[in-house]
DNA sequence: TATGAATGAGTTTTCATTCAT
DNA sequence: GATGAATGAAAACTCATTCAT
């Protein structure tokens, strides 16, 4: 239905922008030009409408996610690849990736919980390449978790000026997004 | 005066436990152990409280900053001390530390604004350390206010399993901050 | 038509179940197996309704009270056989039954007047059948109009515990039925 | 505290005229002279309010019930003295006595248990007393329990009229009570 | 200073009713 | 006829804030 969506886009980017509480369903309804009570018919609570806008984007950003390393020589490149997809993503979604950004302050349990896990699985998977990686000697033999949470906190930096356009950075945001990602690499001393 | 500390105090952890909307007034009076309109005696609104209480943790955030580095020989060990002084800071304030981490999602433009601006100050310091480095040979000839974005997104990656609680790392916190601080300094990249 | 009575059915129970302002337009229709807004196209309003099934209720009421006396030696003996007439209709109408015993807590003023009449009309009937008797020497000269009314509590007390399934009573209900009727007639006071 | 006696006044009347939904929160407030939040201090819902208002009149009319009994000769004088008690206080609470009628449409589970409660008891005691009468032979030996719910529908409908202002009686009240409940002792039949 | 009683503005939610198909 | 989508009015309930003591 077309309705649904575009109640659940309105919905997330006033609870992106505003953050749940602020955001009244009237607010939303008004966005998509609706009745209160419309939204009501396709949602049954406000908090239902929270996950929904959730759910719908934790499915675009696994979609976004998948199929996009085509032949990569290294590791290192399919990591890049799929930090490259995670940059994308945010750029065309920013709403949604704002609110898939903000972890802990959140009304619903259940949203708190999703949102973790989505954490988790990426942790897991950056591990993973990251051990990979480590055992066919392309990368120093680190822990592996810790890096992955190192490599997420650094694509948070580079990614979080996106999505909340704060545009002072002077470099364009490819540039700079490729830039950051090389010093993860290289690291910052001087050999 | 005391009483106005213990608000503030009270109004910290409730504030970084719940978020803004979901602490009420009168939660954080109980707390204390007052009586609401006491509370009203000290600030204006609730708003008002929020503020102060920001405005607190900014003061002993930059409080903990200041004065702890004692000689040291390179920049790197400077910006370990600094790094180090940040951890422990969250770690003795775990409340404060997460209302102060919360920069988006905020009812007070103000307080996005002084959220904003730590944010820069503290990019800026690290940002002026890595140029001395990167002059002083130490470091390689990045573009040091994007490293300083990155060495923050790494830092908040370390810290934030602490302010939250999520203790599923294997390591030891500190141990686990020295190693993903190095990991910041030489990379990933097997030479 | 066929779908109106069922309608008048359907609404019939759930409003002696649940009462007027707990019964939905919609659980009407989903009951019958029709839109919602078929039953607007039966009825105007959701008052209509619940006045078509009082009046509906009233004329079954009516409808079964008639013809029921077949050459009857005493009045007494006329009393009885509306009395069973009544106590027929509510063991086969339970739902209407109910509906028609709550005078007072009404949403509609017209259908509370109907209801008042109705009893008047039950008490008028019932006095003048009581007067007959006392001018045929069968009963003693007593306040006919109060008699009726006493004689309405007796029949509804005696109906009730029909109408609204409380079992609890150890006679079978025509029995018991029969021997409370019986009361009203002799008395509770030894000769 | 004097003010959730007068809300709980209020409501009773409310309630008793208008039923328990027609009746807003605002309504009883108003009626009080109160905002709505201030009714909201006092009772946590608009449920709770009811069944307060339920209970205390069930207190009251034990209460009023008590110790009305004394000396007397005979059970059937002990019966109407009760009577009489039941009559004068629905005389002196009318609200609360339409609201201790309406057994069946109720919102509250609860409320509803406590007045069918109200009912059994009442029965009860009418039953065993009318039990002792037929012992002392002063009673027809007949079903005692069902004697009671007979009495106690006399009893309704002599009082109905009382309760909702229907005035429409040629007798004084207190005469018609009487000669009703002599009705219920003596029977209609003539010797 | 300290307090709780009082309150209205604001939010979620329900539901009778209307329309366009 | 039949229908479900759309809607606003209305109601319960919350909470920051004020005020009298």
């Amino acid at each position: 239905m077309v309705k649904k969506e575009m109640i659940l886009d309105a919905a997330a980017v006033l609870f992106a922008e505003k953050g749940y509480y602020a955001t009244t369903v009237v607010e939303i309804a008004d966005r998509v030009g609706l009745g209160k009570s419309t939204v009501y018919g396709y949602f049954s609570s406000k908090d239902h409408i929270y996950q929904e806008t959730l759910k719908e984007g934790l499915e675009t950003y696994m979609e976004s996610m998948r199929g996009r390393v085509k032949q990569p020589c290294s590791v290192r490149d399919v990591i890049i690849a799929i930090a490259t997809a995670h940059f994308n993503f945010i750029k065309e979604n920013t709403p949604l990736a704002r609110l898939l950004g903000d972890e802990y302050i959140n009304p619903a349990t259940a949203a708190r919980e999703w949102l973790h896990q989505l954490r988790e699985r990426r942790i897991s998977m950056f591990a993973s390449l990251i051990e990979q990686g480590i055992e066919l000697g392309e990368f120093r033999p680190v822990d592996s978790y810790l890096a992955a949470e190192v490599f997420l906190g650094v694509l948070g930096a580079l990614c979080g000026p996106i999505s909340n356009g704060s545009g002072d950075t002077e470099l364009p945001n490819w540039e700079r997004f490729r830039r950051g990602i090389d010093l993860f690499f290289q690291g910052l001393l001087e050999d």
